[in-house]
DNA sequence: GCCAACGTTGGC
DNA sequence: GCCAACGTTGGC
């Protein structure tokens, strides 16, 4: 099983959303990056990952699991792009900041530090492993 | 709200 | 196939 990082604003979906759509998920859809798409093309259903709120909160805020592996993505006609189905898993009982994570030198090699930019990451099991931890999940 | 960084687009 | 222009993202 492998781990990864989705990224959201959440004006536009947030983990709330997420929430709310229960074991139903909710397709990943929007995203207009050929890398991101890649690595959403690589995941596996039982993947796990880490939702991240960009913009104002800048902190992880819950673990989600892959439900489906890509497929088109509704939201447009353009054949290039895919999506895979996410349901919410586990909330965190501490969020963990971005300048928590840029403080930590175990951490130092996270794309989320080095390609803010990137909407789907990968994420070692190393790194999952500290999050968890510093989040209070049994990971 | 600004701006730097980055990815994509399109003209050549 | 290169590169300038443009649009978007996200941290500050």
């Amino acid at each position: 099983m492998r781990y990864w990082l989705f990224k959201s604003e959440p004006s536009t979906w947030s983990w709330d959303d997420q929430v709310a759509k229960g074991d139903a998920g909710e397709e990943w859809d929007g995203v207009r990056n050929y890398q991101a798409r890649n690595f959403m093309r690589e995941m596996k259903i039982g993947d796990q990952g880490f939702f991240y709120h960009s913009q104002s909160e800048k902190a992880i805020v819950g673990t989600i699991e892959v439900i489906s592996e890509a497929h088109p993505d509704s939201k447009t006609d353009d054949d290039r792009w895919e999506c895979v189905d996410i349901k919410a898993l586990d909330a965190v009982k501490t969020p963990v900041t971005l300048d928590q994570i840029k403080a930590d030198e175990r951490l130092s090699d996270m794309v989320l530090v080095n390609n803010s930019r990137l909407s789907v990451q990968p994420v070692t099991d190393t790194e999952w492993r500290i999050i968890c931890d510093l989040a209070g999940l049994a990971g």
